[in-house]
DNA sequence: CATACGTGGGG
DNA sequence: TCCCCAAGTAT
């Protein structure tokens, strides 16, 4: 078992590794600022660099700077962030974009606490943009590095527990180079090694520069490290999307509450069973003139499954006074589509209920 | 400290 | 089909 490097040995080393083989021609590595830079950690935070790249560069376009972001409705930041989930990363963007044009006079902070300060900001991201766009020695803790830390010094455990995180965050911190020319270069180096080489499955050990020192490849299995989050089956939901449709080709939506699943976006009325909808349309007096039950839908997050009975109903005309259980409601035009937040199940279900109406436009 | 929070791709 | 989890943060 070859002995761990000194710091300055282990830096120089992933350095060198990056000058040849890092990455260095993503989208957010072009035009480096701070206002890219974070946008761009906080797309990336549980997410996959090729999910991250178009909804980057739509981003862009759409919100340059952070003006243009702070300025914008909180739709419209949703509308770009549909279908990325974890939609809290983009209210939390929208709100520090705000606090950065009210507080910051529209630039942003240049210390790490005041960047932690702001929403979707923790120690990680805030330790990317003091690195990447600011040249400081900062150290960050994505899951990139966590993997290539537990693994060479063969950190036992799962890194959602604290000491272990804790130690990781010390060994990060420890390896860091402190001169600032090699900042940016370091923590980018650090996230390619992870997301290129020392893979969860299947690591690239013959191409890593550290091998040779590296505990876990030395204990002969590298894939037991980090240690895994003890597994629990996920519990299954249930529910109905009313897709109430009106004889203007248009969709009643409801915007979701802020907090919780799906927060702030826009989806169908939900409910327990078909009882629940009769009963819905006796208590609105909707003259119903067709009905459908689609194909049922299973969607699975993080921690449930959701199984979605979608019911299409069709009103003879648009009711009025509509009053819903809870949050606003609109009528979704399917050929003139607003700019909202929509939960992936929901788009899917809104293209399919336009694709009649492109079909008779393709033919007119 | 444990849990909530999305989605898609790989094995 | 099912399980794992990917550039984490907030509560």
């Amino acid at each position: 078992m070859g002995l761990v490097l000194r710091a300055a040995d282990f830096s120089q080393t992933v350095l060198r590794w990056f000058a040849q083989h890092g990455r260095k021609n993503l989208p957010w590595q072009q035009a480096i600022n701070a206002y890219r830079v974070w946008v761009s950690e906080i797309m990336l935070q549980q997410t996959q660099v090729t999910t991250v790249i178009p909804y980057f560069q739509r981003f862009m376009q759409r919100f340059p700077d952070v003006t243009s972001l702070a300025s914008a409705p909180l739709d419209d930041v949703l509308h770009l962030w549909t279908g990325l989930g974890y939609y809290a990363r983009a209210r939390n963007l929208h709100r520090a974009a705000q606090i950065v044009a009210s507080k910051f006079q529209g630039e942003f902070p240049t210390d790490l606490d005041s960047l932690q300060g702001l929403p979707g900001i923790g120690r990680s991201t805030a330790g990317a943009i003091m690195s990447i766009a600011y040249k400081q020695p900062h150290a960050i803790l994505d899951g990139n590095v966590k993997r290539v830390l537990a693994r060479y010094h063969a950190v036992a455990g799962w890194p959602g527990k604290t000491n272990v995180h804790q130690q990781l965050w010390e060994i990060a911190e420890r390896y860091t180079p402190q001169q600032a020319k090699h900042s940016a270069d370091y923590t980018q180096a650090m996230m390619d090694l992870g997301a290129m080489v020392c893979t969860r499955s299947k690591p690239k050990c013959e191409q890593c520069p550290l091998q040779a020192n590296c505990r876990a490849h030395a204990q002969g299995e590298p894939e037991l490290y980090p240690g895994k989050k003890p597994k629990q089956s996920l519990p299954s939901k249930h529910t109905l999307f009313m897709m109430l449709c009106n004889d203007n080709n248009e969709v009643l939506l409801e915007q979701r509450p802020q907090a919780g699943i799906w927060g702030g976006l826009w989806s169908f009325p939900e409910f327990d069973n078909k009882e629940a909808i009769t009963t819905y349309c006796h208590k609105y007096k909707l003259t119903i003139t067709e009905q459908e039950s689609w194909a049922p839908m299973r969607h699975t997050f993080s921690h449930f499954h959701l199984h979605i009975q979608p019911i299409k109903l069709i009103v003879a005309a648009k009711p009025r006074n509509m009053v819903m259980a809870s949050g606003a409601t609109i009528w979704y035009n399917l050929a003139k589509p607003a700019n909202k937040g929509l939960a992936t199940p929901v788009k899917r279900l809104l293209q399919q209920l336009a694709q009649p109406i492109d079909q008779l436009e393709k033919q007119t």
